[in-house]
RNA sequence: GGCGCUAUCGUCUAGGGGUUAGGACGUCAGAUUCUCAAUCUGAAAACUCGGGUUCGAUUCCCGGUAGCGCUACCA
């Protein structure tokens, strides 16, 4: 399959939802897989709704799940305009063209009359489908009454008789009869088109190849295969994709919840996570893997392994997925998105307030670089300076090399500690918080089932007294030096550690004990058990 | 109502005329342990119903039922 084009087309009337990610995702996978061009076009035709806002929070979602386009939107293309709303001229020619074959009519019924027939006919229980009250108009009556300035929309002139059918790349053969089919409108009575006549329209116009969409269109395509005929024109080739459900089976909406993919992202679910989720609801890889790399599903994405059948979106099965996704994620991607996550919350991260012996603001940074030419850094040299400037970057470097480095490392360590049980990049914030900052407080249930002993605030004393003392800081020292300390007081060391997690933490849920000392570093472990220590003796004294 | 589509564990699904109906999430139990994850082991858990075709249907056909979609001058 030579030349493959595909679309998606989202209409800015709301944001990216998770539904229509899928659409682009299957769409993307398929162009890839063929190495054809995946084209997003934006389908504003109901101008009522229609937000610009919409339009760029759209293509902010798509570029954070990784679908680029080929043509489009901001990146342009030989196929252009790709938004409806700078087609209108393009639609006018395409309706003049059925018109003037006899395919469209004008018809003159208002909304109002419309909407009365329809409800007559229910009341009646019978099945309503327009009439065609105006079908056979002649060519006169319609001249007097457009010079008569009546308004009218323009309708297909669907056959009475046989039937239109093709094959789907997913659903197969589907066919129904014209009769069946109403004379649907293509251009409303204040010109603008309808969702029909535009995608046909652009389609051709984009030269689609398949069409790749939602089975709520399913219904919808024998309409436009009529017009692609009426068009003369080579229909496409169609492939509708299985809805996705809430867990009430009811398609998936705002009442469920989150829906939009931006809405994920701002739960800390990461890119490659929804999409793999997403690749999996409704398409099976070879060999039923659950965890497929992008370049994996690129180059196995079939359409005829698509699902029939609609599915329920598993936010369980997201979650365990993000889990996974972010367990084995490379550290060179992890700390950037902490760094921005712990931004969002109002953290400062080299500022956490330990050593107390960064520079101040105002001297952070003083040329300690300069852009070279081409770009890269250099450094300054320091003979080369003036007396006082060379004094004062010799002390800024100092500063840097005692305190932000060191931070920075204790920093990462966390990071790197809290991923193994991190299930969210919200998680590093949350139950991670202690790690990145000084305000913590006791959680109660941890507090209840961890601090019941009586002695144990002069436990916490005395293991930080002996900490404070101990040769090197390690996970294999502290460890040594906690659990000499319980022999030797004749405890559970269970105690002492876990005691010592809700001192350090304030959770009773966290990483490993004498890790989380080690990332802390002696200082911060020190004060933390005096200071847990003396809330003990004092609670009412304040949590903190 | 009409038209269309769909139907395997709670969920996502594999499979296909003869299988102990497979996997994953979740659930439960155990191992591990310093809490919780992770990990490992194990368990419970499904072919919508009725007819046909067939030596044999979960699989193929027909019908019922249920669900979903379309039925707009929404997309």
């Amino acid at each position: 399959m030579a030349d493959i084009r595909v679309r998606f087309a989202p209409s800015p009337t709301g944001y990216l939802h998770v539904g229509g990610a899928r659409t682009a995702l299957y769409n993307w996978l398929y162009a890839r897989h063929h190495g054809g061009v995946f084209i997003l076009r934006i389908e504003d035709t109901d101008v009522d709704r229609s937000k610009p806002e919409l339009e760029t929070a759209i293509l902010e979602s798509m570029r954070w799940l990784g679908l680029a386009w080929d043509e489009g939107p901001e990146v342009g293309g030989a196929h252009g305009p790709y938004r409806q709303s700078e087609r209108q001229e393009r639609y006018r020619q395409v309706v003049a063209q059925l018109e003037k074959s006899g395919a469209a009519y004008p018809c003159f019924c208002t909304a109002e009359e419309l909407q009365a027939r329809r409800a007559h006919a229910e009341a009646e229980h019978r099945a309503w489908k327009y009439d065609g009250a105006c079908r056979h108009l002649s060519a006169d009556e319609i001249a007097r009454r457009r010079s008569a300035g009546q308004s009218y929309a323009l309708r297909f002139r669907v056959p009475h008789s046989g039937t239109t059918a093709f094959d789907d790349q997913v659903f197969g053969r589907i066919e129904v009869s014209n009769a069946d089919i109403e004379d649907f409108v293509l251009a409303r009575s204040d010109g603008h088109p309808t969702y029909h006549l535009g995608v046909v329209a652009d389609d051709l116009d984009m030269r689609v190849t398949d069409v790749i969409r939602g089975a709520d269109h399913l219904s919808n395509t024998p309409k436009q295969i009529l017009m692609y005929r009426a068009l003369g024109a080579t229909v496409p080739r169609f492939a509708h994709l299985p809805l996705i459900l809430g867990p009430d089976k009811q398609r998936l909406s705002k009442r469920h919840g989150a829906t939009a993919v931006g809405a994920y992202r701002d739960q800390g679910v990461l890119p490659e996570a929804l999409v793999n989720f997403l690749a999996l609801l409704g398409w099976t890889p070879p060999g039923g893997k659950e965890i497929v790399p992008p370049e994996e599903m690129v180059q196995s994405f079939e359409l005829s392994a698509v699902s029939k059948s609609n599915a329920v979106f598993d936010l369980e099965k997201l979650a365990w997925m993000n889990a996974e996704y972010l367990r084995h994620l490379p550290r060179e991607r992890l700390l950037p998105l902490v760094e921005e996550e712990l931004r969002k919350e109002g953290f400062r991260i080299q500022d956490s307030g330990f050593s107390g012996r960064r520079p101040e603001a105002g001297r952070q940074d003083p040329g300690f670089r300069i852009q070279d030419s081409e770009g890269g850094n250099q450094k300054l040299e320091i003979r080369n300076q003036k007396p006082e400037v060379r004094d004062e970057i010799a002390e800024v470097r100092r500063q840097h090399a005692a305190s932000p480095a060191h931070e920075r490392e204790k920093f990462e360590r966390s990071v790197l500690l809290l991923q193994t049980r991190a299930r969210s990049l919200k998680d590093f914030v949350q139950s991670g918080r202690a790690f990145f900052s000084d305000e913590f407080d006791y959680d109660p249930e941890a507090r209840k089932k961890f601090w019941k002993d009586a002695a144990l605030a002069d436990y916490l004393d005395a293991l930080a007294a002996r900490l404070e003392k101990a040769e090197t800081f390690d996970a294999a020292e502290t460890e040594k030096v906690l659990r000499g300390l319980a022999e030797e007081r004749n405890l559970k060391a269970g105690l002492l550690i876990n005691a010592s997690r809700v001192a350090l933490t304030g959770q009773g849920v966290a990483p490993g004990l004498f890790e989380v000392m080690a990332a802390l570093g002696r200082e911060r472990v020190v004060a933390r058990l005096h200071r847990a220590a003396a809330f003990l003796r004092n609670p009412s004294a304040g949590n903190n």
